[in-house]
DNA sequence: TCCGACTGAATGAATAGCCATTCAGCAAAC
DNA sequence: GTTTGCTGAATGGCTATTCATTCAGTCGGA
């Protein structure tokens, strides 16, 4: 899996060859097949595991925390430091999982619904305690953070430049709180 | 190209023949090959037509404009409509774009800079004029801007559901502009 | 007006190459 | 001897691209 993120990072998905992924991981073409299903579920399997892993992990650490803000600072962090922690992830993440609406549709509706989902809940929380602007909504609110997360990642792993992915979580919640606060 | 737009936009652009673009064009299979010297040029093709339209047409339209808040609102007013008039070519932008680091990095390169240097330019004028914080950076802000709006066009072809997208542009930008305003 | 020669756009069957997937068999471990 | 895990060559299907052929339309001459 690791060896199949690193090939589908550097040629795509539809570009790299079942056989591609087999040597990357030193063994044999047929072997794959003893791991999965198909090209496209090896696919599938590295959204699975890294979605739930994310979401459940970053679900817990938030739970010790209270002030809405905070809370949403630490997802953001989080959000970008997973990303930047791998390169190879993140290309597969903000790349080839957009790549196709099936596996858009597919993601959009399990991890990505979740994702959005947690956000909206802190956000809201927020609002019940007068720390956010009521008249907004929830939703948009959460698809708008995430959103410009999201920008964040996509810019890093195509630029040349080298640089720390995770220290933007705080300026872009610095614009994005300014503008929800109360 | 009407007709690749559709194909595109139904099956993924790996996942079409040129077969089937040349039966929606109601050609023959050899004659795609007449206007296009391959598969990939009927894609690339489909962004450049459109990336140099919309942004000439947009700077055009921000001369005659004043307030750099409003002209971000036109922006992004313009950005929303564009894609919210047509969602085959949206899902294309949206989801093919992204398909491969290999497309992703030549539209970065050329449209997308141009528009997030778009947004910049607009951005620092109203950080000179005082209207915007003088502590953030442009780049970065221009990131977030598009990043959000981006997040609204493609939850948009994803949704079941049949709403406008246009006006979410004002929703953002009031959002964003509690944001970065001074 | 009619005819024959010509043009080039359009056709679609044939080609050529690619690649996911399978499976008969091999080797080490027990 | 049997099980387990792996191998990698062979298969089969698929599809981008090509190109010999068709044919509707144009034009100059009779």
């Amino acid at each position: 899996m690791r060896a199949a993120t690193k090939v589908f990072a550097r040629s795509g998905y539809f570009n790299s060859k079942v056989a591609d992924v087999a040597r990357e991981a030193g063994v044999a073409d047929g072997t794959v097949y003893l791991y999965f299903k198909s090209k496209e579920e090896i696919l599938r399997s590295i959204f699975e595991r890294n979605t739930s892993e994310a979401v459940s992990a970053g679900r817990e650490e938030l739970a010790k925390i209270e002030d809405p803000r905070e809370k949403l600072r630490r997802i953001a962090r989080h959000h970008l430091e997973r990303l930047g922690a791998d390169r190879d992830l993140a290309v597969v993440f903000q790349v080839e999982l957009r790549g196709t609406t099936k596996f858009m549709e597919e993601f959009s509706a399990a991890g990505l619904a979740e994702y959005l989902g947690l956000i909206r809940e802190v956000f809201e929380e927020g609002q019940a305690a007068g720390v956010f602007r009521r008249g907004l909504k929830a939703k948009l609110v959460a698809k708008v953070l995430f959103g410009a997360l999201d920008e964040m990642a996509t810019n890093w792993i195509l630029s040349k430049r080298r640089y720390k992915l995770a220290p933007l979580a705080d300026e872009v919640l610095d614009i994005f709180l300014g503008g929800v606060s109360a």
